[in-house]
RNA sequence: GCCGUUAUAGCUCAGUAGGUAGAGCGUAUCCUUGGUAAGGAUAAGGUCACCGGUUCAAUCCCGGUUAACGGCUCCA
């Protein structure tokens, strides 16, 4: 007899080769009908596994996270099966469940339309009602290579040879004629695969290398039930009334044109945005001791070559000539600091040195990677360059990561750290690597950060802390970036006089906040939905005059609230009052002021705010005090912020 | 860069099974002076992305280019 300790902590005592489904099946009858999967020691076992030794046993179901994963990748499967029973001949890559659902790569001469993706879905649906079941079987390397090989799977055939020596090779027969080679688990029967939706068709290179040939892949949907499924399709949709390049639009904050693919446009709403970016971030890096300097944009050959952008940066760079001489626009703002730095002789009294530069970078990005203002081919870098003695490390980490955090925090940001490490194309030495990788690592360990470690995803000059943020649709994007550096201080020989009189190297942190104006600004506008807080709306108050009579009154308010510095604007259009509510709503203005017959008199403005369908009615002083504070403190006055 | 899709008025989109186009919103002008999410009328606006081919005739069919969109790769 075995001793299985369910996850309340009971324990049960079951007959050796007992499977997890007959395990459930004595805990409840319900339960065993919803059983997707167990979980044995940690590891996720079909529930045809016998048991075989005294184990911990959680019974998983679609009610959590890993049993949803093993529905999603058994929808994988079942995606396979359908396009091959419609498009014999199709070779398969692989098939995971992924966020929210699944995706099969595929090769094959057809092309998949988005009128195909129908047809697979329905015959999905077809054999989803068949009932068919994921059935288990063990094979030598050889017999699955052999099989593999006739079927003529190359890819299958690749991931096999490419299994470590001791790995148990399975596959998995559903209805008896589609065999797929994988590790597992699987849900019992297809019958309960019922609440999914293909999504898209997108190019995928085989094994992620765009040295490999590229597969057709099929993104799908796959929820516990349809009832899921249907709010996750709502929330998309209200993510896309969310998108930056929509709203953008919308809002006249930019624009994109043929003329200047990736480079944007910023409209005189947008600049309204930056430069109130810009100015807060002004105001508290000197708060911090920073000063501030602007370089070229375009610098010449020889200070690339020192750099190491020439061979490490050169296909991302822009190039011009000038009387003859090479020339590129800066993708980085680093040498410029460093020939700053040197414009005199520093002493160890002087550092820390943070030096910071609002920087314009050029970077030629492929093309297909554009997207909105989130990546383009110009942006805006609020950099800093921190020269440092060794020993003050840590210390100027510390106080950039809490300066990032500082600035998140104002927006409402959630955010992710990730560590990078040592890229493949990278110059320096082992050691210095591990000097300033662990470095980076004893900071967050002393701020008790959670990161996560990217292996290979370092700057070509240094590792790398990375500030994660999401977009509307759950894509992360990097913003924050914290970078120690040996080498460009090495490479441009960098010194400082120490306490002894001699020449020392100085280290350097390179480090953004917002990472690229233009990017903060999208996720800004998606993470506020378009509704900016006060301080940082491009109008702030709208006056809205009942009627012509009330033109002067309206005009007087203006004056008082532009006297400090309120961007406001007056509507005396021979609109009905309606029709001027509706429009400085979907403007999404913070303030609607009405102002008619009974405000002229009392010398009162009726306060609408965004969002409301309330009204105030208050003194002018009271909404200049009001106003006044809401930009002090940075707060959007909506509830659900 | 690669795979797929798309491109018609300032915006959102319809349309012509090949005979040079239409709506709503917006804009302008006029009427309406109206109290918290769309008052009415009239008008202006398009080389149907660009280049080429087929054709008596191309916005429509074919080829190419460019850009955008969804991914892959890459990255702030």
């Amino acid at each position: 007899m075995l001793s299985i300790t369910l996850k309340d902590g009971s324990v049960r005592k079951v007959e050796e080769g007992t499977t997890i489904l007959q395990l459930a099946t004595t805990i409840s009858a319900g339960l065993a009908r919803v059983a997707i999967a167990g979980k044995v020691d940690d590891e996720v076992k079909d529930l045809t596994y016998p048991l075989e030794k005294d184990a911990q046993i959680e019974i998983l179901t679609m009610d959590s996270e890993e049993g949803l994963e093993v529905m999603r990748h058994s929808a994988a499967h079942l995606l396979a099966l359908a396009v091959q029973n419609l498009y014999p001949g199709t070779s398969f890559g692989i098939g995971p469940s992924i966020t929210n659902g699944f995706y099969y790569d595929f090769d094959t001469e057809h092309a998949f339309t988005p009128e195909d993706l129908e047809k697979i879905e329905n015959e999905m649906r077809r054999i989803a009602k068949e009932n068919l079941c994921f059935e288990r079987a063990e094979l030598t390397r050889d017999e699955a290579l052999d099989y593999f090989n006739n079927k003529n799977e190359k890819y299958k055939v690749e991931l096999i040879n490419d299994l470590p020596g001791e790995a148990r090779i399975s596959t998995y027969t559903l209805g008896g004629k589609f065999i797929d080679l994988c590790a597992g688990p699987h849900i019992p029967s297809t019958k309960l695969l019922k609440a999914f939706k293909l999504q898209s068709v997108a190019g995928a290179y085989w094994r992620g290398s765009e040295k490999n040939k590229m597969l057709q892949r099929i993104y799908g949907l796959a929820f516990a039930k349809a009832s899921d499924l249907e709010n996750y399709l709502y929330k998309l949709e209200e993510a896309k009334r969310r998108d930056h390049r929509k709203l953008g639009q919308e809002l006249d904050l930019f624009s994109l044109h043929d003329e200047g693919p990736g480079f944007p446009f910023f409209h005189p709403k947008g600049m309204i945005l930056r430069n109130a970016l810009e100015d807060f971030w002004r105001k508290e890096h000197q708060k911090r001791g920073y000063v501030e300097i602007k370089t070229p944009i375009i610098l010449n050959r020889a200070l690339w070559e020192q750099s190491g952008h020439w061979d490490h940066y050169q296909e991302n760079m822009y190039y011009t000539k000038i009387d003859d001489q090479d020339f590129s626009v800066k993708p980085m703002n680093c040498p410029g600091g460093m020939i700053m730095y040197k414009t005199k002789l520093r002493s160890y009294r002087d550092l820390p040195i943070r030096c910071g530069e609002l920087g314009l970078v050029h970077r030629h990005e492929l093309s297909g990677a554009l997207h909105g203002l989130l990546r383009v081919r110009n942006f805006t870098q609020d950099d800093a360059h921190i020269f440092m003695l060794p020993s003050q490390i840590k210390e100027e980490i510390i106080g950039v990561i809490e300066l990032v955090d500082y600035f998140y925090k104002i927006f409402g940001f959630k955010y992710k750290v990730e560590l990078s490490t040592r890229p493949e194309n990278s110059m320096g030495s082992d050691k210095d690597w591990q000097t300033a990788t662990d470095a980076l690592k004893d900071a967050l360990d002393t701020k008790g950060i959670e990161y996560k470690i990217n292996p290979g995803d370092g700057a070509f000059y240094g590792p790398k802390i990375d500030f994660h943020l999401q977009d509307c649709l759950d894509r992360t994007w990097q913003c924050g970036t914290i970078q120690l550096d040996f080498q460009m201080p090495e490479k441009f020989d960098l010194t400082y006089i120490g306490e002894d009189g001699e020449k020392h190297r100085p280290v350097m942190i390179h480090r953004v906040v917002y990472g690229s104006i233009e990017r903060f600004i999208a996720l800004l506008t998606e993470h506020y939905a378009g509704a900016f807080p006060t301080w940082l709306a491009p109008v702030q108050v709208r006056i809205l005059p009942i009627s012509d009579k009330h033109a002067e009154y309206a005009q007087k308010v203006e004056e008082i609230l532009k006297e400090q510095d309120i961007r406001v604007e007056i509507d005396d259009r021979r609109e009905k009052i309606n029709y001027k509510i509706r429009e400085v709503q979907t403007e999404k203005i913070p303030f609607a002021l009405v102002v008619g017959d009974k405000e002229a008199e009392q010398g009162t403005v009726a306060v609408r705010r965004y969002g409301q369908q309330n009204t105030n009615t208050m003194s002018l002083n009271e909404f200049e005090e009001l106003i006044n504070n809401e930009i002090k403190s940075k707060k959007t006055g909506l509830e659900d912020n």
